[in-house]
DNA sequence: TATATACTTGAGTGAATTACTCGGGATTAA
DNA sequence: TTAATCCCGAGTAATTCACTCAAGTATATA
């Protein structure tokens, strides 16, 4: 499981899509002009979420996005993991081609972390977000952050 | 925390260390022809995890590195963070300008995955990895990897 | 039917980062 | 003095990220 921005990017939206599920289809302009992302960046994430069945479209006038299933029954991960693509093999491509038995070792412990982290992303369904953010007080924070740091993982 | 490949040549380089503590100094070369990765790359990591004082350097022939502290130690986490600089902040800067709650809302979610993934990490150990390589059949697999994928977390 | 709204797609791009290399230098054992 | 080491900073090719641009296609509504 890679994880960038973009991924992060994918929740927020997902998000604001869980929150404003009863009002109809939501439309990406309105998420892009809420979460402060640009248009046509949300237009390839919704590519990827719609391939994955996250979400489904509707299109015309009116048109927008909601979500394909219950809030209650999308993680985190599956976020992530629909458009964090290459989500392919470590150092090694899978276990063969290991060097020896030091690069098999570390191997094992990437391989334990990412089952960690997986495991913790899908403990986080979309409807927790969901109810967390209603609970805060809303309080609107204006500064714009159109920050650019694509730090795969940061503390 | 970050996590790239950089983070992992420290980890395989720092076990190699380990494994060879009992014959003297450690030089880069022999880390390098064992582990195939570059002794100018291996160089750069190194000046970090001296900086960080995770190994001591003896200079002049015969020399090479150590570890600073018993490899009971040192954790995983502290190799990382030694050579994977910028662990600067997040996305929105660590909590003030936060556009509104859903970017508030999902930094706590990053940055309860990051506390997640630090703990684990923090608990391994390199004495572990020592233990466990120990244990191991030595089965040496030729086959030259030096492949070029810089994803930061993989599955 | 015309038109505007919205999704859909694919190609392209600038900046940043990664994973290195290169070329020199400093230190010290033999 | 020589050679084995560590030491360091600049440079670089490839890649990726985050994002834009320019076309579509579908459809509700007037």
């Amino acid at each position: 499981m890679r994880l960038t921005t973009k991924g992060r990017f994918a929740v927020t939206a997902m998000l604001d899509l869980a929150l404003h599920a009863t009002e109809g289809p939501v439309t990406l302009a309105g998420i892009s002009e809420r979460q402060k992302i640009s248009l046509s960046y949300l237009e390839q994430l919704f590519g990827k979420l719609r391939r994955r069945e996250l979400v489904e479209s509707v299109r015309g006038p009116g048109g927008g996005y909601h979500l394909a299933r219950d809030a209650s029954q999308v993680s985190v991960a599956d976020i992530v993991r629909a458009v964090e693509e290459p989500l392919d093999s470590t150092q090694c491509g899978g276990r063969e081609n290991c060097q020896d038995n030091h690069r098999c070792m570390t191997h094992d412990l990437w391989e334990e972390l990412n089952t960690a982290v997986h495991g913790f992303l899908a403990g986080v369904k979309l409807s927790h977000l969901v109810e967390k953010q209603r609970v805060k007080p809303v309080s609107i924070v204006r500064g714009h952050a159109k920050s650019r740091n694509p730090a795969p993982l940061s503390a």
